[in-house]
DNA sequence: ACCTGAACACCGTTCAAGT
DNA sequence: ACCTGAACACCGTTCAAGT
């Protein structure tokens, strides 16, 4: 089916190894390291070399967000704090994973799986179609900015900064990153069951 | 007070001077062309000159974010809805301003005025401490992710391609952006109401 | 179909030196 | 206290040319 490939070294690629290669350099050195020169090194190809297999950087790195969100594991279920925690942690699971998602869901070129799920689940859990559709978007937007948050302040106490807390103020000394998810998912899940009833 | 100035065209700047600059740059060309050059070039400086006044980019970011958010008129009331929609109104203001906020924000650059109201606001409505911050946290990344979603299409409009929505979905023919924004919001409040009563 | 090599028009940041 | 001039080490993107 492929065709033969060459020396391990000297093989033409496909979009999928340039995405693979992208992956691992934004886990390695984040999306301010990102660069197309850094990905071709680690292919070992000139930087041109890409722009055969996408036409511009945003493209690229909107298949690196895809990849970032799918999987065939995803969760669908009932529970709309379990498909918010799901994504969550495939948000974590790469470096400014949720700062990559985030740009490419803003500019319209990438289509969030787990934003279905939500529509689902809240319209068996009693939602209009309409308002199905705004309390996805409400827990997606919820999701996304916490952990956009999270990776930053994460990243910030690896370069010595500030504390590794989720906050966004200034002092606080409270629960861990993962219960005040958890407690914003539970606002808005109450606020939907809420709605239901209506 | 203020020292004697020059000539109009040959006075040296001030911080102020350096930031108003900055969100005229902002406003014409967007986040995406607010570079340290083009900044200078609107103040007939040259471009090392701005590292006199702020250390980095980020820094001059910050203060630009600062006074985004900012402004004597600020909303304190005991409608958390109302706070919220200032806040949106603030972020609209500016081109890009939710994006640009954002990112401060997560470097914890940044004290959003808005984040205590909603605080007291939360609290007033008979929420403990913790709470009301997790409620605050809750509404500010909200209002942050829906806008900056809502102005990247925006700007995509006006480019030309994408439809101005503000929605997470590929296709929809709903509410405005104003309604959907209004319908989050009120999915969140009814949440921490429901908090309340516990 | 996939890649090289070279160029273009930019970036943020640093630093010695000027006034 | 505030700014110039020049440099350094980068960027994303294009394009003719190769195999």
């Amino acid at each position: 089916m492929t065709p033969a490939p060459d020396d391990a070294a000297s093989a033409r690629r496909g979009k999928a190894d340039v995405v693979d290669a992208a992956m691992a350099v934004l886990d390695e050195h984040g999306i301010a390291g990102l660069s197309m020169r850094r990905i071709a090194d680690a292919l070992d190809l000139q930087v041109s070399a890409l722009y055969w297999h996408f036409p511009n950087k945003q493209a690229l790195l909107a298949a690196v967000s895809a990849r970032i969100v799918d999987g065939a594991d995803a969760v669908r279920s009932d529970d709309l704090a379990a498909v918010a925690a799901a994504l969550r942690d495939r948000l974590l699971a790469h470096r400014d994973g949720a700062e990559i998602v985030s740009s490419s869901l803003a500019l319209g070129l990438l289509d969030l799986p787990a934003r279905a799920h939500l529509v689902d689940a809240a319209r068996r859990a009693g939602l209009a179609d309409a308002a199905a559709g705004v309390a996805a978007d409400t827990l997606v937007h919820f999701v996304i900015g916490f952990t956009f948050h999270e990776q930053q302040r994460l990243h910030a106490a690896v370069v010595g900064a500030a504390a590794p807390v989720a906050d966004l103020s200034p002092a606080s000394a409270d629960a861990s990153p993962a219960d005040d998810f958890a407690a914003g998912v539970e606002l808005i899940v109450a606020g939907i069951r809420t709605a239901a009833r209506a």
